[in-house]
DNA sequence: AGCAAGGATGAAAGCGCTCTCAAAATCTAG
DNA sequence: CTAGATTTTGAGAGCGCTTTCATCCTTGCT
């Protein structure tokens, strides 16, 4: 006879007993006599019951929804880990809020704030680039969190991610111990993305240790796409002394790289090595294949949801994981064609 | 002095005014004094005061929260239309919860349920595959949605979307007017999926509007990936009959059969045609460049916010959106090889 | 100056659910 | 069989906001 959606006291009235028992029975299913239980449960199945959550989170605070704050899922990587993550979080009957920025910190803030504002019970970011207001925010509202790709370095804050400077140095020496000593880096932009940063250091690090220097000029900024990945390697075609390594930052501008060689008609890798970062499916079908970074971002996703599910729930978590990275050696890099045979 | 999160009632006190009052100034500042107003707006940024999402909610009964149902975030071009759609939806104030059934009906119903119970305003379906009793559910609950990617032929629902089967004919005879008779097709799965289906009987009634046929061997029904397309085309080339023309359903499958068609050392076009459906960025960038329809991903996101955005303000919504879907012509399409000259 | 009309404000009743607290029912054991 | 312990249930008070309705100020006119 009610009009529109069934509520709680609908199911109760249906069941014979009060709003508090029918919620219990729906709530926790334990507290609750078996008998009473299978009635409430018949009455909720019967009216096509669904809860308010609006009502439950107001009543309960919490919301069992959780954020995603990332910089934009054009990228297929990150398409990929939101993907892993919602999925995680559904097994969980949580579900997921979306925000993106584009790599615009004032976005991010107003965006986050948008999700706080819907209640959300946890909050997953990407990298450590954050505005401090944001991390206040945070705080005043009391929202657990969880930073993602990166780790961070001061500690004061939770993570779940790779060390991409250290695995940007071990891509950088095994070019080097390829016999590679010119070098040169496609990196996406690095303002406000410590992962791009951070793995332009790695091969800066990784080449001085071995006593070489990456110039500014050897190093490439574009945004992340396949025709800046082509725009950067023309342009370091066009330079007198061409690099025989080509470190990109990912996988996108490493394919467009590649591409690049090969309509100008370089061997890839006798006359040019190229490595990438995240081994997308594409990296491995391409001939040649990649030499790239495998990152699991499918764990990433899955991590970042078990770390705040157990948060919620009082459950002991890990202030940091790190993720391990593993090089995974394709076609595309090998020695330096003109190599100075035998200069230990 | 009050204990965590401000509350509107902290706002109005230290506005000087009732919680009525602030909420108005807050949520319609138009019915309030300008000089009220300032006092409340002050209070409320001086106080960091965010307002609480459920009870808003509860009291107002809708959430400024939109729903969208995908089959999965993995392909690069959902991924890229929800961006679309997220961002229309952050511009108007309105947040966007993510559910993923991976082409599974009974999941999908179940994500449906989870948003339903979250209280999104509005629904982002794609394709019109989808259970009936989930068109029941959102008549009960009386939730305004949208289909996306596919036209609805039964006009039940509205929706926003391509002719899939008519920009499928479209390629078809394209092929055909270059003098292709010998086509194969290479899908993505179709069972749960319109789109799919719809593009693989467009190119079957191209062809048969020309006295063709489209045997079931000549389709190749795959899961969506670049490995995918890859084997698609090994099989096809092993055949003793080599098509002259293969149809790719997206471009995903056709980035596969090209860089299979590469590795055989087939010449793309000159041994064999290759069309894809999407136009993501890579179809592009590839040498030689991916013949395909392109399809305006990121105006079906904004369009579809736009519709639901309408449909809840009370404004005017057309039931049903037709985008133009358009050919563009690259490299890997022309004449076949063998072609028997002159037929007419 | 006096009064109607209209605009701004406040009081208070919920929105649908959870959860504490107390009462009732059931069980345990002497 | 009954006192006491324990489990199950119900009553009712909010959760933080919006929104009707009534009240109080302003204005504009006569």
């Amino acid at each position: 006879m009610s009009k529109g959606a069934p509520k709680l006291s609908d199911v109760a009235r249906m069941a014979g007993v009060s709003p508090a028992t029918a919620s219990r029975a729906l709530s926790t299913p334990a507290q609750v006599r078996p008998e009473t239980r299978a009635k409430v449960d018949d009455a909720a199945r019967l009216l096509g019951y669904v809860p308010h959550g609006a009502a439950r989170a107001l009543a309960s605070q919490r919301s069992r929804t959780i954020g995603a704050v990332i910089p934009t899922l054009d990228n297929a990587i990150f398409a990929n880990s939101v993907n892993a993550l919602q999925r995680s979080l559904a097994e969980s009957g949580y579900t997921l809020l979306l925000g993106s920025h584009g790599y615009d910190p004032a976005v991010e803030l107003e965006v986050t704030r948008a999700l706080i504002e819907r209640g959300v019970d946890g909050i997953v970011f990407v990298g450590t680039d954050h505005d401090p207001q944001l991390y206040r925010m945070l705080a005043t509202f009391r929202i657990p969190y969880v930073l993602t790709w990166s780790l961070d370095p001061s500690g004061h804050h939770p993570c779940i991610g790779f060390n991409n400077r250290e695995a940007a140095m071990q891509v950088t020496r095994f070019l080097l111990d390829l016999g590679h000593r010119n070098f040169a880096v496609i990196s996406g932009l690095t303002a406000h993305n410590d992962r791009a940063r951070d793995r332009v250091a790695g091969v800066r690090d990784a080449l001085r240790a071995r006593g070489l220097d990456l110039t500014p000029q050897a190093v490439i900024e574009r945004p992340y796409s396949f025709a800046s990945g082509q725009e950067g390697m023309r342009e370091l075609l066009k330079r007198a002394l061409r690099p025989s390594a080509v470190v990109c930052i990912n996988d996108v501008l490493a394919v467009g790289a590649i591409i690049e060689c090969r309509a100008e008609g370089l061997d890839i890798p006798r006359d040019v090595s190229i490595t990438g970062f995240d081994d997308m499916e594409i990296a491995a079908q391409l001939a040649p294949g990649l030499t790239t970074m495998r990152l699991p971002t499918v764990d990433l996703g899955r991590s970042a949801a078990a770390y705040l599910l157990d948060r919620l729930a009082g459950r002991e978590v890990a202030p940091s994981t790190e993720l391990p990275v593993q090089l995974v050696v394709r076609g595309s890099t090998a020695p330096p064609r003109s190599r100075s045979a035998g200069r230990k």
